[in-house]
DNA sequence: ATGAAAGCGCTAACAC
DNA sequence: GTGTTAGCGCTTTCAT
């Protein structure tokens, strides 16, 4: 008849009554058991479960000052394929986040000013606990900002250029495409070409060093076979275009992307050619695309690092009370998958 | 110095003595500024502003029983790339919410009883005001769950079969296929073939069912044009080269969704042909990659979905206390973008 | 190891 | 129109 659920939902009062103890031993009970006995833990589960009582985050919020909730951002759907890790990371992120009794609440910004704007109210309103951090660039105003009103977070992706005084988890890109200049190396590719980013972007510079130096170990001849482009399709797609009208073309090509790889993709395939068997082809980020098309690519594994941040997070949140004391960085390796492309 | 942001938060108490009024007349500033005398409101108001008052919502959500959270499912990526167009309309209801003061919690799911357990505990748990439902299916037991419970939500999707008791919003398919094929027609099209779902969906049988009306007013002859199959890039091409290897084959086709349309795009390209001028094809959901390789595509108004969302929630949370009470539906027509695939 | 008292910051109900 | 009283459900002293 009441317009929610029907029984009225029993307080700590009801489960306390039921068991025969204090309110407070309940408490005791939910919150340091290691200090109540274990038969009078025993007696209050039972009631807890007889009774159906559920703890009101609201008011244990309002008491203790913290919400359980983490804040992340959710990005516009990009013009490329590029969004997909994100959105990867964000379910890891959440589904991880639940089996520690915290929860993803989201915000959307379309700048790092508004960013920040979003910040202070939902620090403000909301007594959030903490913020997770994509897309990192040099120069960051947020992570500033947020260490300034000691606000705890951790970045997925490295402060670069600048000095690591916060929390971070990021993928060794590097690694990534070092690992996969070596697997066509392997199979025999001595022409190997690199299409990237313009330089300045520090993940496409990372990444781009994996190659170099797969390729010096080797004393490969690369001169003519690299190339930098802004990430798209199209652009891809014209750079592949390019390399392959070469007089010697390569026989194998890394990409920086998914992006740039599948517009590679498009162009082998226009000229009438197999992908893998004509020119292999390995692009970054392994999108679920890729997947689909066989395209092999470098996995970022999504799921650590969304464990990994919620460790870094979780040792700040109960441990130091300052957020920059617990500061630790992390780089996680990626994984090559290997599919028809390559 | 300290932990947290430096200055300890002013509260109610502290605005009220800078306006020199109750602290009650500071509440009823915020929440019912008509009872209050302008005079009083500007001063409220002054000291609102100096002394950087925030509500704390932890407390206002246990005396009024209404967290102002909204949850919504975070979908694990999928294989192919319908995803794309859920994350599309979850950033847009995340970024209308906020204009009405209300947030977006995320959960995860497998399956609809993990669903129901996640409903279960936001329910008890976080006081959460409602729920917002994706990919309704025949015989959903989410649905009925929620009405049970008394949970306010709305659903992005028809509920498939059964009656309709709740509030949904849901994009008319049919109207968008009518759409795509009526423009086909105009271009001068007669042999125009279908790839749909195998019959059974919902979605899928009503966006065939616009294909079909369209063909049937011209009276053309499509006997043999179309093919079903389960969603994917893969099953896509191989219909689409069943589809050209007629002895007359069509000369333009629309698909159910861009998974199946990019499928037919690569085995298009793969013959050294070119979409649009050899074949026409138009696809579905408009996604990301479709926008970036130029395929034709039926797009889902995902703003106004998240829009009329928000609209029937907050209808049925501040009106009506029965989440049954003020049950409404609607139908949003999409619409085609055209590009160079057409 | 357990209980009693106090109060987190706010708003609903009523009195003025 | 504004002030007073009470209490949402919990946890943190502190006393026992």
């Amino acid at each position: 008849m009441s317009a929610r659920g029907g029984e009225s939902r029993p307080s700590l009062e009801t489960v306390a009554e039921r068991a025969g103890v204090s309110r407070q031993t309940v408490s005791n009970v939910l919150n340091s058991p290691e200090v109540v006995r274990p038969e009078t833990i025993a007696r209050v589960r039972a009631a807890i479960e007889e009774t159906g009582y559920r703890q009101n985050r609201a008011a244990r919020t309002l008491r203790t000052k913290r919400s359980h909730l983490i804040a992340a951002r959710m990005h516009a759907p990009s013009d490329g394929i590029g969004g997909a890790v994100l959105d990867a990371f964000l379910h890891s992120l959440t589904s991880r986040a639940e089996l520690r009794d915290y929860r993803v609440l989201l915000y959307t910004a379309e700048d790092d000013a508004q960013e920040i704007a979003a910040y202070d109210q939902l620090l403000g309103d909301y007594d959030l606990d903490a913020f997770v951090l994509t897309g990192t660039h040099l120069g960051d105003a947020r992570t500033t900002w947020l260490a300034e009103h000691g606000a705890p977070f951790v970045s997925f992706g490295r402060p670069w250029g600048a000095e690591a005084t916060h929390g971070w988890v990021d993928v060794d890109g590097a690694a990534g495409v070092y690992d996969a200049t070596r697997h066509l190396i392997r199979r025999g590719h001595r022409r190997i070409g690199f299409i990237g980013w313009p330089e300045g972007s520090g993940v496409g510079d990372d990444r781009r060093g994996g190659y170099l130096r797969a390729c010096a170990e080797e004393n490969l001849d690369i001169s003519g076979l690299t190339r930098a482009v802004v990430d798209s399709l199209a652009n891809g797609r014209a750079a592949g275009a390019e390399l392959l009208n070469l007089a010697a073309p390569p026989t194998a090509l890394v990409c920086v992307s998914d992006s740039v790889a599948l517009g590679v993709w498009t162009e082998i395939t226009a000229r009438g050619l197999t992908p893998g068997a004509d020119l292999a082809v390995i692009g970054f980020d392994d999108t679920p695309t890729a997947s689909v098309i066989g395209l092999s690519s470098v996995a970022q594994p999504v799921g650590d690092i969304a464990e990994a941040s919620l460790d870094l997070l979780t040792q700040t949140l109960d441990g130091a009370p300052s957020g920059a004391a617990a500061a630790k960085q992390l780089l996680l390796p990626p994984s090559l998958v290997v599919r028809a492309s390559s």
